[in-house]
DNA sequence: GCCCAGGGATGCG
DNA sequence: CGCATCCATGGG
């Protein structure tokens, strides 16, 4: 079992703010939290927050246990425009996704809301997941490749089932290259060559399942919040917002996503 | 019954 | 590059 210290760590904060979608809450208040083919369960009392887990590697990682927070909160408080957004999600960690079930669940997430983009994904792990037991694993890119259009189509996805089908089939082999991409801006261009990835999927991809902060996802809730008279599109909210918060920019966004829809 | 959702593809100029 | 239009589905 894991300790951790409360400060910078908000468990429903946390898993709740749009970045992950495989979880379920418990009647006690604990938390199972699902990547891959791997299961933990997460629970806080006054001043610590505790994780039980086979995989304590793994989920240490996830979870960036070894990053300091303190140093990202104080230097996006330095803001004064979203300082109070700052601290009102400073116990949000950017999670440490794998990089194939980022590509696969933010495909899903386009034009969708959070409640069915959290059924749809549940629903492909109970169809074609491997079963562990008491839940079912993330299907790799093989066992996705099993499923038809319509097969997708069935699941409730849409007209996303032939981006899926097709990109599944992509994937193959450049999961891996990609993934070794550490130029945010190299990496989110080679994303948004697969159907289905645009602009916004890619920078998810890139800050859920790469990790490279350098990433401004500008969806419909961020947009309300930045646009003005001179920022009258995605494209110039992302680059201005880009330009200003640098590498924190992926914190800072997912201060002010969170802040937004808990205020709505 | 309506509007909306962590948008993207396509076609047009 | 910017812009308009279309797209399946279900949550609220």
């Amino acid at each position: 079992m894991i300790k951790i210290s409360k400060r910078f760590f908000d468990i429903k904060a946390t898993l709740t703010c749009g970045q992950f979608f495989r979880y379920s809450e418990n009647a006690d208040g604990s938390f199972f939290v699902y990547s891959l083919d791997k299961r933990c369960k997460i629970w806080q009392d006054t001043d610590s927050v505790f994780l039980l887990t086979e995989d304590e590697k793994y989920f240490r990682n996830f979870f960036d246990l070894d990053t300091d927070y303190s140093k990202i909160v104080n230097t996006l408080s330095k803001f004064s425009d979203i300082s109070a957004k700052v601290e009102y999600g400073k116990g949000i960690r950017i999670l440490r996704q794998d990089l194939t079930e980022t590509i696969i669940s933010f495909i899903i997430s386009a034009n969708n809301n959070i409640t069915r983009i959290r059924k749809t994904i549940e629903r492909i792990c109970a169809r074609i997941g491997t079963n562990k037991g008491e839940y079912y694993a993330f299907p790799t890119l093989e066992q996705l490749r099993t499923l038809s259009i319509d097969d997708f189509k069935s699941l409730g996805l849409g007209y996303r089932a032939e981006y899926l089908y097709k990109t599944c089939r992509d994937l193959e082999g450049e999961v891996e290259r990609i993934g070794k991409i550490t130029d945010s801006e190299l990496a989110h261009k080679e994303l948004c060559k697969f159907v289905g990835i645009g602009p916004k999927v890619a920078d998810c991809i890139t800050l859920f399942g790469m990790h490279l902060t350098r990433s401004y996802p500008v969806d419909t809730w961020i947009f309300k919040e930045n646009e003005t008279e001179e920022l009258n599109t995605p494209k110039k909210v992302r680059d201005y917002y880009l330009s200003l918060y640098g590498d924190y920019a992926g914190f800072a966004q997912q201060y002010i996503f969170y802040y937004a829809r808990e205020h709505r």
